[in-house]
DNA sequence: ATTTCTGCAAACGATTTGCATGTTA
DNA sequence: TAACATGCAAATCGTTTGCAGAAAT
């Protein structure tokens, strides 16, 4: 993680930015939360306790910052706000899906590319040249389903 | 089309909702403008054309209505604005898929249900129910290939 | 000293809502 | 005359921006 956090620091310094201390913050707030999926509000909430006089705008700022070195993206999962997540989506855009419970909202991530042979398909039946592709899926997990079975 | 605007009347009306001249308009250019997914404030535009004293809210309202009977849906496409279209979000969810130029946001709609397969991996794979789904593939479209092809 | 960074408050854009008036059954 | 519908303006909510002061090179 340490060589991670060397890593953005020197992403951003080859380009007149600096990793300050606020950045760092932030970037750890979200090393920490990889999983969660977390909104520019739910950070900054979270780096407060760090960090208490850190600003709104700054965390804003930040996650801009970083999304334009391609350390984060942002996703939409339906909620009205962006939410953030590690990765490039510049790329050849192979990367994860996500199945989101309905239920408990939490967000599962489907790491394998499911989709090679539907892609080929619509290459060819449409002559569209995909750069990119966003799935989500929307149903009830598996702990969900259980407690609702319980319940009955 | 008589025909339709004639169901959605009933529909409204066995809820106590009255299908009013300006949602009958609203409903009109929506229906005119089936393949464009329209924003609210581009239905407003096109509704003022016809019906130049109607409010902004009264498009939103009516869009959210004609939403809570199934007769449209909203879609977002990654601009920040929602955009509806024909048809029933909330059923077993095997419906189209979106193609989106990053040329010319032109959205090209693929029928079909492709995932099917993929679907039954996922539940297996991870035990989700799976209730819907958006599939959004970006890349360049047929029309916009060409062009870019001939200026080279 | 110049550039970048930051907090604060104000601005923003899409959408929603309160309210008083209009319309319809 | 109830209940629903509407226009208008104000409110809301996530996000962005202007600005003046602070920090870093």
């Amino acid at each position: 993680m340490r060589k991670f956090i060397a890593e953005v620091s020197e992403k951003l310094r080859s380009h007149e930015h600096k990793l300050t201390s606020r950045r760092e913050c932030i970037l750890c707030i979200l090393l920490e939360n990889k999983d969660k999926h977390l909104s520019a509000e739910e950070v900054y909430n979270l780096v407060k306790q760090k960090s208490p006089d850190m600003g709104l705008a700054t965390v804003y700022r930040t996650l801009e910052l970083f999304c334009e070195f391609n350390i984060i993206h942002a996703m939409d999962f339906g909620d009205g706000r962006k939410r953030y997540e590690f990765g490039d989506d510049s790329g050849d855009g192979h990367h994860h899906h996500h199945l989101i419970c309905e239920k408990c909202n939490k967000i599962i991530e489907v790491n394998e590319d499911l989709l090679e042979e539907l892609e080929n398909r619509i290459t060819n039946d449409y002559q569209f040249s995909i750069s990119n592709h966003h799935l989500k899926i929307f149903g009830i997990c598996k702990e969900c389903m259980a407690k609702s079975n319980n319940k009955q």
